[in-house]
DNA sequence: CTGACAGGCTAACGATGTTAGCCACTGCAG
DNA sequence: CTGCAGTGGCTAACATCGTTAGCCTGTCAG
């Protein structure tokens, strides 16, 4: 049913450190602070040590749109599959649900990795589409799962930029949002929870 | 029924050269190459120059960024108001097209105006306000209103961003997300076509 | 012992936005 | 007509960015 998450190709162990490191700088003080000389200084070396262990900027932000794919898609893998999902509440909503609340969580790093064209080539093979089966699966139908991610990352993206209104309550937004696709689900092809299998490609996230 | 557009206060006439520049370069060249020495060059002139008429590259963008949330807004306005509709074709449907006509008409534009925080204080009081008065006309309700937006904008801003998978038919997903929430528009409190006056401030674009 | 290599370093280059300070031209007051 | 202030250019320079070149030191295999 739900397929295996890819393996991503691990780096070496000082490689490693530094791509922590980035994550910890990006989400505590910003993606403008993602910088190779700060990088460098808060792992006690100078910028351009960086380069013996990896070949630059880019391959750091590349190495974190590959974490937080790979964490998104847990947590939307989790929240379809979920065993004793609180009874009443379909998939959909979970999903979205789970969307929200690890974008939330780390908001720099969903920015990041949800921002400008994603770096397909150097992606490991398959992450991409395993982080967006979950929308299929919860929606039944791969165009209502395109149409439900598309709303659930434009929401989570002006609520990051703070596009809303200052009152707003974007919990019935979402709501709002959940309860007009699950009609959909009900008046479309498919119905509510996965069918079987999956047909189409996927989206990401 | 729906208010006027917000007179923008006017620049003077070399400053209103510059951003007409700066609006030439970002659409032909990309966000990237909107720089104060290449601004400068398109002009004749040599960047520091650029500060003699504008206090920085910030006003230049939020300039832009005003630009791009009046000529959404006058679109969708024309959408929800059009007195010579398609039948058939309900206010949602139209201001959801529309939103999508206009975004990739100015790809960089609507990139700059609605990525990042909105530069409020800057702008001109209302607009943006107005800029979203169309999505509550045509919802009827304003969660409604906000869930739709967050729905359009997500797919044009994946669809710029080249976020889905090759072969996808966007046309249906628009579809399928104009449906579903016609499909709650219906079902909640109120019908297709605005009802009569607003109640609660609305967001942008 | 020697030599390769891993992993640090400094210096420097060409971008970026921005500031300081200079100079030419225009137009108006006296 | 003269003088002078404002307008709108200019160059030089600064700090910061990613990145490259080249050096040096420690470790470890042969």
């Amino acid at each position: 049913m739900t397929s295996a998450r890819p393996e991503p190709r691990q780096l070496p162990r000082r490689a490693a450190e530094i791509i922590a490191a980035a994550r910890v700088l990006l989400e505590s003080e910003g993606r403008d602070a993602l910088t190779m000389r700060r990088l460098g200084a808060a792992l006690g070396i100078r910028a351009p040590s960086i380069y013996k262990h990896l070949p630059g900027k880019h391959a750091v932000e590349v190495a974190l749109i590959e974490a937080g794919l790979a964490e998104m898609g847990e947590a939307l893998h989790r929240a379809v599959t979920d065993p004793q999902a609180p009874a009443g509440t379909g998939a959909v909503a979970r999903v979205l649900a789970a969307y929200r609340t690890e974008a939330l969580a780390r908001p720099s790093l969903y920015r990041l990795a949800t921002s400008g064209q994603l770096p397909r080539a150097e992606l490991t093979p398959g992450l991409e589409d395993w982080a967006g089966e979950p929308w299929l699966l919860a929606a039944g139908d791969p165009v209502l799962a395109q149409a439900m991610w598309s709303f659930a990352h434009g929401m989570v993206i002006l609520e990051l930029d703070q596009r809303y209104p200052d009152g707003s309550d974007l919990d019935r937004t979402w709501r709002a949002g959940a309860e007009a696709f699950n009609l959909a689900a009900g008046a479309g092809p498919a119905r509510d929870i996965a069918a079987k299998g999956p047909s189409g490609r996927e989206e990401d996230m």
